[in-house]
DNA sequence: AATGAATGAGCTTTCATTCAT
DNA sequence: AATGAATGAAAGCTCATTCAT
């Protein structure tokens, strides 16, 4: 249907003026700099080019963030927010010791794949020396959590007899979350090198199998 | 008048330095960009950062490598290069498999901890989905012979009946490198995150134990 | 999320305040302007900056003084007015001619010592040549009468026989007008030039009599 | 004449590359900008209003100077260097104590009429509070000689008898550049509160009489 | 083979101001 | 009469690169 020019702008004033939802228009901005920061890093991302991508102008990112920095942040915190969102969520205190073990890593390794954006920010965030996320007071007192329900399942396993003594929840988190991590952050340079496709089918579930049976078999220390 | 510093950089050419040592110039050049691309990515990195740490100009650059993508290709080249010949240096033919997967990664967790400039490269490759590393032919043809060594480890301890008759080598090594890569390359957020400190004394040892007992509970397939 | 100094400045507006004394707000603003303006020329102060130290808000500015330039016009209104204010009380109608001329550069050269901000608010003006002052019509009737009581004293004086007869008021009072202001306007180019230091104790009884001593000489013509 | 695209390009040609005469660039910049400086004060100024008066661009600006700021200071150096190399050429060491005053007067109330950019770029400089001249080598140790001259000029005066004994050298610079300076600086709001008109022929002439008669009167201290 | 001089294009950010009630 | 929210326009500056020999 052809649209008279006058008719068009009405068309376009129907919908509720960004000016009158700011959390939305928030909430636009940030979707649209996570994916910028995501594929071209902090230095690499363009102000400009969020701008165009988004409902709203360049003025309206530093009006509701302050800087280019300042978004970054705030990508960041959202970023951090929702995987600890998901992991709030596993529930895993009511589940036997392996089992839940088994459930962390399927949520950790399926986060990750389906998450690739967090793996690279996290990335970028490093290669930044973690400066941005030290001075965020928001999510220095995120993600203990996780480490609470490690212990947890730890301890649970060790009082059954069924898990060694020795293992700390940081470095069990650490095992779990480096083979998670690097199968999507560095799925570029690996699979370049030993032609490896992470995208076929059942290749999740492989890995899943093998960091679960590696771990698995760790804890139960033979 | 007071001089700018783009005229400082001028100045600093009168110098004649070596002119006559366009080997040792390469060098020069590679090693400080090495450590600039590390430290700030490929596109927060400065080429008039490197010229002023270099002892030539910004000019001999673009002379010997033609753009700061080029150098940074040759940067990661070198990289690439240069565990590749550590690897080489392993010898791990003739000791027992098990000793071997140890072996192996005794030297892969202290080459990744000696090196953290080798893993921000990577970690920055990826974050530009390793688009140079594929472009270039002199990677290309690196990095299979570690497989093959892995293989054989593999192969032999399969036949010992000691080690599981389903191992992938490809998986395995990533099993070694994801854990080894991100005990540096997130070490900041992660240390961040869960007040890890890495550089204590003994925490090496610690993930090396760790990571080797995974390794082969998961091999010797208990 | 962290707040952005723009934001910042809207949850400050949250305060009820002084919205019922409109005249208070007004001179609350007037004097943080003057300090601005006086500090940074026009071009130089900025809106952002004398709302934040206003009690009120930007908008509250435009509101009550229309534009950046309205809010410059109304503190040079005021500068001129106070010092207007002060001549219009020296009575020195009734001195001596000798020593009302003493006392109009006592008067002078002490104002112009203990409000620093006339004179660089004048220096701004004329920078901008006078445009704003010009259009004022509040300020273009205000500076007459220093010049008939000058024109009064000279006019005494002649007539006693003490003083010259070609003494123009005006040029007069540029001759005391120079030395007073050049002593507050230029101490930082001249101080620094020359390495005065204009507030010693004692130099402005120094410059206060040398001052006096050159005009006294010249009206009495010898 | 009309000229074909191709001739013109030619014409254009012909005139000698800026690239090929870097200090006439560089003249040619500090030329436009000591106006654009001395009109719009250092904050006032447009980098981009001084670019397109030149030959060249914006780039080169920053090339040569570094920054605004940096011009800035190039732009006041040059000034205080020109108004020294006139001072310096007066030669007033052969004359009689009162001509020298006298020849001193009509050199500093003409080039101050005559260069009105050299106050205003002094009154914005104080605005500043003189922290770039602070910060400049190059003007420092400028502009010692003028006293040095006053000095030698009032102790010849003294031995002669027939000045003071306590007249400053520093002092009397003020008195006389006071007048010189803000008869020009201050000519903008003096002129249209006291109706004055400081470009009628002979107001020069009357200015410079009248200074040199109060300097005059009040060194031979009667 | 090597290099001093110069630059086009585009970057982040700031500014005074207006919109909309 | 008064104000919270938002913004168009332009500012200073930096970047990798090329010109010209």
């Amino acid at each position: 249907m052809m649209l008279t020019e006058e008719a068009m702008l009405k068309e376009k004033a129907r919908v509720p003026s960004r000016r009158n939802d700011p959390e939305r228009t928030k909430r636009d901005i940030l979707a649209v700099a996570t994916k910028e920061f995501a594929d071209h890093g902090l230095t690499g991302a363009r102000v400009d080019a969020i701008a165009a991508r988004t409902k709203t102008t360049k003025r309206a990112i530093y009006y509701y963030f302050g800087s280019k920095e300042g978004l970054y942040v705030a990508v960041l915190e959202k970023a951090y927010g929702d995987i600890r969102a998901v992991e709030a969520g596993m529930h895993l205190e009511g589940l036997e010791p392996e089992a839940a073990i088994r459930k962390l890593i399927d949520f950790t390794i399926t986060y990750h794949e389906e998450n690739p954006d967090f793996s690279r920010l996290v990335s970028i965030e490093n290669i930044h020396r973690a400066e941005h996320l030290a001075a965020s007071e928001s999510i220095q007192n995120l993600n203990v959590a996780i480490i609470r329900t490690i212990e947890d399942i730890v301890r649970r396993g060790r009082e059954k007899g069924i898990f060694r003594t020795d293992a700390d929840p940081v470095d069990l988190h650490m095992l779990i979350s480096a083979f998670c991590f690097f199968r999507v952050s560095n799925r570029y340079t690996f699979g370049a090198i030993f032609n490896q496709d992470f995208s076929e089918p059942g290749n999740l579930e492989k890995h899943k199998q093998m960091i679960g049976d590696a771990v698995l078999s760790w804890l139960k220390g033979c």
